[in-house]
RNA sequence: UGGGGUAUAGCCAAGCGGUAAGGCACGGGACUUUGACUCCCGCAUUCGUUGGUUCGAGUCCAGCUACCCCAGCCA
């Protein structure tokens, strides 16, 4: 494992923990992170990726990447390569421990013989609609199928001729023998293999049963000697099923897997479901899976997200049984923590207006030294000259009494350079302000004589000569609500701003090069990162995140 | 009297019979050529609720309440 994941002690690891003092798995610890190949990653796949991977490396054990591709109908190659790819950025390795349930395909068939042997199962004529009567309610027990008393002989006969397609689909199951007035409604006779003349992404047209998630999932796991089979909180009730397999077909209760469920993760203004995703990239809502606002790995990933924040998001929220929705802002907070330690300070105007320095030398230019972090020896050379830009919210012509900022008659520091007093201003014809006039103290730059000098405020800026022109996407919440996001129509509660494209902002030349994934700190501003549609003389930056902004808090307050 | 889960601060979350960790958010202050970062300080006399056991209960027991999940030939 290239990188670390440090969960926090956590119930599941308790549970190990009671295992291994039992005498339990003494061959070691055994994961897996199970996707079904039918969507692109998003972050609650990623808290189970850490605990899956993490629990694995806790233990000095292994964790396997297996796709759980037992429903044709449903899954593409497509995103198996997604996943894979997603999976490695996050920083984890599976090395040659990459399975598909459809490897197993096999054997499963050769396990339902197995059971319909032990008579513990049998093939079922009911339709689908039959088998739903049949299997009760909530509140009243099943009853039992009339194929249920099959002759063993008979249900192996049945089910050989369901593997070579005798059978259209939908015309018989295997079920599971279990008990048809089981309160747990997955006891009920579950069906575990049906009927489908569906080509497989991997296995081709070999098959036309497909063994049902109930059936394959605990068997897949035994097959890989996985120990500790870990996930959502959903397949609870369908872990008396798990154990029943297991017990049935023989395996041992010392050595073969255990589930354990933890709830999944939900965040504020965000959805998280495969089918609300795709509904968001089906409707054009977003560009795509990648999409920066979108929640997946991928988004996140090209929103200029890092992997090391991501896997600390991961860490901070714990593991736990109840469900819970976490504040978008934690995970905010962990982009910053990590992107103010690695990413360069640069300066860029986003809503550009102009200043002229009156008393600077016309033609003059002077390259100013600006370090690339905080206390950092490494620097750079900004030109500084007689016309630059500011950002246009940082110029109040009535300013209130905090305004740290440039203001008639008022004087700032700019950021590596002069300090600067403003003189006057320029309007057009609306009353707009086009032009700021100011003087500059010859003497204030870093080593003159009045360079301690202390003004309130400091100001990005960026020289009119030189800058580079760049696109800026400002990335909003998808949802505007925080509370139940996922059960009303998702789609009415989209916050139509969520993104806001800026065309005109003006960049300190440093960044000229900068490749698609370089992330910045646009300074006072927030993180940013060059995205894959940005090309050389056509910048396009995303940004991350912003700083954090006590001024606009104590702005909104009033 | 279907079954299975979960309840600790605005949000996550430790806590495993001995007197409520930590993080996020929030509020205050220091520092500052980023209103950033960093650093200090504050933030649950109480653990859904009512009883019980105990010298002692968030932890054990009983009742109640609220919320989540389950009736796919999805995973």
């Amino acid at each position: 494992m290239p990188e670390n994941v440090n969960l926090l002690p956590n119930f599941i690891h308790n549970a190990i923990d009671d295992d291994l003092k039992n005498g339990k798995y003494a061959d070691g610890i055994h994961t897996r992170f199970p996707p079904e190949p039918n969507g692109y990653l998003h972050i609650g796949h990623a808290k189970s990726i850490c605990i899956n991977f993490g629990t694995a490396q806790k233990y000095n054990g292994q964790c396997n990447l297996r796709f759980d591709d037992t429903n044709p109908t449903k899954e593409d190659v497509e995103y198996v390569d997604s996943i894979q790819e997603d999976v490695k950025w996050l920083g984890f390795t599976w090395d040659d421990r990459m399975f598909y349930a459809s490897d197993y395909f096999d054997k499963l068939y050769d396990f339902a013989v197995e059971l319909i042997k032990r008579g513990k199962a049998y093939v079922c004529d009911l339709t689908a609609d039959e088998i739903r009567q049949y299997r009760g309610t909530l509140t009243e027990a099943g009853t039992e199928s009339p194929y249920r008393g099959r002759s063993i002989e008979e249900n192996i006969d049945l089910f050989e001729r369901m593997k070579k397609g005798d059978f259209a689909d939908g015309q018989k199951v295997l079920r599971a023998k279990i008990d048809m007035a089981s309160p747990n409604i997955t006891m009920r006779d579950p069906v575990i293999y049906r009927i489908s003349h569906t080509r497989h992404h991997r296995t081709g047209d070999k098959w036309c049963i497909y063994p049902m998630y109930d059936f394959a999932h605990p068997l897949s796991d035994a097959i890989e000697k996985v120990t500790h089979s870990i996930c959502t909180l959903e397949f609870e009730e369908h872990r008396p099923l798990y154990d029943w397999l297991l017990e049935n077909l023989g395996f041992d209760s010392n050595s073969r897997p255990r589930q354990i469920e933890f709830a999944r993760l939900n965040l504020t203004n965000m959805v998280m479901s495969k089918r609300k995703l795709r509904q968001l990239v089906e409707s054009g809502c977003v560009s795509g899976w990648d999409d920066p606002r979108m929640p997946t790995i991928s988004g996140f990933r090209r929103r200029g997200y890092t992997a090391e924040s991501i896997r600390s998001f991961c860490e901070l929220i714990g593991v736990a049984k109840s469900n819970s929705l976490v504040d978008i802002a934690m995970l905010e907070h962990c982009v910053r923590e990590d992107l103010n330690k690695r990413a360069d300070r640069i300066m860029a105007v986003l809503d550009p207006i102009k200043v002229i320095i009156t008393n600077y030398p016309e033609g003059k230019c002077e390259y100013l030294s600006a370090e690339n972090k905080p206390d950092s020896s490494a620097a750079r050379y900004v030109p500084f000259s007689r016309e630059i830009y500011i950002e246009r919210s940082d110029f109040m012509e009535s300013a209130p009494k905090k305004f740290f900022r440039l203001k008639p008659d008022g004087e700032v520091r700019l950021k590596y350079a002069y300090i600067i007093k403003c003189t006057d201003i320029v309007k057009d014809a609306d009353g707009n302000i086009i032009q700021i006039n100011c003087t500059y103290d010859p003497d204030s730059k870093r080593g003159g004589s009045t360079a301690g000098r202390k003004v309130k405020g400091t100001l990005h800026w960026v020289p009119l000569d030189g800058c580079l022109n760049a696109e800026v996407r400002l990335y909003d919440y998808l949802l505007n609500n925080d509370e139940n996001a996922e059960q009303t129509d998702f789609m009415k509660e989209l916050n139509p701003a969520s993104l806001t494209v800026l065309q005109n902002c003006k960049i300190e030349p440093a960044a000229a090069w900068a490749a698609p994934g370089t992330k910045y700190q646009f300074l006072r501003q927030g993180y940013f990162c060059v995205d894959k549609d940005s090309a050389k003389g056509n910048l396009v930056f995303n940004r991350v995140v912003g700083l954090r902004d006590s001024w606009a808090k104590t702005v909104n307050k009033k």
